[in-house]
RNA sequence: CGGAGUGUAGUUCAGCCUGGUAGAACGCUACGUUCGGGACGUAGAAGUCGCUGGUCCGAAUCCAGUCACUCCGACCA
């Protein structure tokens, strides 16, 4: 065990050992923020990599919108307002000035700027300037950017003061085509997840009081984490007219005549990364997705004595070379000869901590032999966690190892996702019952813990209370929908609604 | 913004009650033996004891103020 504090002793402080020992982030001294070191900031490199070639692919266009935005611009929609205004960063002065040697805020401004806590009456803006006519529509644009929310309780990933994202925003000229955006983004979202994370989601709805503030409906996927916990991945807004009747986004349709448009807005943040990290790593530290991996494969050249050194080396870097050319996930694979100067021993166990798909050890044995020693992060302790291989047929391989490591670590959090869904809950006594345990690590992917319980709900403004006091959210309507009639799993009343519940990030 | 706690070496902490020249472990540096599941020996570098003021011959230690951080609540991609 390389982590100083196991799943099962202390899931939470397991979490924040994994983010520290993996060297993927630590806290700033800026309050709340975080400062991402190479190996978290790698991932997400990677991940708005693959991520951003689905929007494009999709239609969308990358744009990038002041983080600024006037005070004024927040007043216009009455909902968006009050989801936000508990959190926002205010700018008021423009300028410092030395009393004395402290320095003061110095002239005023006129009017406040926020620092975005998201873009939409931003952009809602200039897309009243830019659209006029059916034939400007749709606007489909995307945004990479960095948001700020006063929030008071952060944590590495999951929740920080400023967070990396990328915001969606487009406009059409009919319901019916936004809707359909909305739903199509979320399926990039879910086939992102799931393909690129190896993180199983459930899709739905969000019920009334979870909804994004301003929108008709949001959309969103939701993962379990190994203690049972959802994790909201993903977002995707149906806007309707709201933010086009408060910033006059309207055009003249087919029939000459004015109307409002039509928005959305979808979007995943840095918050992915916690999210793989609770969904993949172990007592060991990380296990990065292959696909999202900034090295897929390490190399630790082992050196015992100086007269090794050149031969090994040059071993060494030939098999990089070879390496590099082959493919995985349509991609070049990504290879890193770690050569610094420390004990071999030490740097392997670091590559472990971080999670790094594979790691090739080479010795002057494996000169002699034209072979190596592969280790696979996500078979570590097991008897498949070390093979000596002839490095032709690693060389070979490789590519389609690493799509295999993929697989396996879907399947693997797919088992427990669906392992953990319970559905046999059927009276308010058993939900109370069940969730009177917190959460603790799921081991073994086995069942009997605290998870997600699929129910139906009666969706009266009571409930809301008695969610808030056991501490249980809805995470999402699911699209499928089984149409029966039973008692709600907080009142009794009948409903025919059915939906997923958990205690959530 | 409420409730509790903590600020001493890069890190984790001891020392404070009972005032008297700053400690440990890990980490770091050098050399040697090591290196394929977390090595060891020897030597060494490293701290205005959060900040300001007070008491005292003398303050990391006592007192007052202040700042910061952590945890628990309210808030949340």
């Amino acid at each position: 065990m390389a982590m100083k504090t196991t799943r099962k002793q202390n899931y939470p402080e397991w979490y924040q050992n994994v983010v520290s020992e993996a060297d993927m982030a630590e806290n700033s001294v800026s309050p709340g923020c975080m400062v991402m070191k190479a190996w978290g900031y790698g991932i997400w490199e990677r991940i708005q990599r693959v991520l951003d070639e689905k929007i494009k692919e999709t239609g969308h266009e990358n744009y990038y919108f002041p983080m600024f935005i006037p005070l004024s611009f927040f007043q216009k929609e009455a909902d968006h307002v009050e989801g936000f205004a508990k959190e926002m960063a205010v700018v008021t002065h423009s300028r410092l000035v030395n009393e004395e040697g402290k320095l003061k805020p110095s002239s005023p401004l006129e009017e406040p700027l926020i620092v975005r806590p998201t873009s939409e009456t931003i952009i809602a803006d200039s897309f009243a300037k830019w659209v006029k006519s059916y034939r400007d529509l749709p606007i489909l644009l995307n945004q990479w950017a960095n948001v700020v929310r006063w929030e008071m309780r952060p944590r590495l990933f999951l929740r920080t003061r400023e967070f990396l994202w990328q915001e969606g925003h487009t406009v059409h000229a009919s319901m019916k085509e936004a809707e359909n955006e909305t739903v199509k983004m979320l399926e990039v979202y879910r086939d992102f997840a799931e393909n690129a994370l190896a993180m199983p989601d459930l899709t739905g709805r969000k019920p009334e009081h979870e909804k994004f503030p301003g929108a008709i409906d949001t959309y969103c996927i939701e993962a379990m984490m190994q203690d049972g916990k959802a994790l909201q991945a993903g977002t995707s807004h149906f806007l309707g007219q709201n933010f086009a009747k408060s910033a006059n986004i309207k055009f003249v349709n087919q029939n000459n005549e004015p109307e409002y448009a039509y928005t959305t807005s979808w979007g995943v943040s840095t918050r992915l990364i916690g999210g793989a990290i609770m969904c993949h790593a172990d007592d060991d530290g990380m296990v990065v997705p292959p696909h999202i991996a900034p090295y897929q494969v390490i190399i630790v050249p082992i050196i015992k004595k100086a007269e090794d050194a050149e031969r090994v080396n040059a071993y060494v870097e030939q098999l990089a070379k070879q390496l590099k050319i082959q493919t995985a996930f349509g991609e070049k694979i990504r290879v890193k000869v770690d050569a610094r100067d420390k004990s071999s021993v030490d740097k392997s166990w670091e590559w472990i901590r971080k999670g790094a798909p594979m790691v090739c050890e080479i010795g002057p044995r494996d000169v002699d032999s034209q072979g190596l020693m592969l280790k696979e992060r996500i078979y570590l302790g097991t008897s498949d966690g070390k093979k000596i291989m002839a490095a032709n047929d690693f060389v070979m391989q490789v590519g389609k190892r690493l799509e295999d490591l993929q697989a396996q670590m879907y399947s693997k959090a797919k088992t427990r996702l669906d392992a953990n869904i319970r559905t046999d809950i059927k009276t308010p006594e058993q939900f109370a019952a069940y969730f009177a345990n917190s959460n603790e690590w799921i081991e073994d992917n086995k069942q009997g813990k605290v998870a997600f319980v699929r129910g139906k709900w009666c969706a009266d403004p009571e409930t809301e209370e008695l969610l808030k006091a056991m501490k249980i959210t809805i995470r999402c309507i699911p699209f499928e929908q089984s149409g029966t009639t039973g008692p709600c799993l907080l009142t009794g009343k009948d409903a025919t609604m059915d939906v997923i519940y958990a205690r959530s990030y």
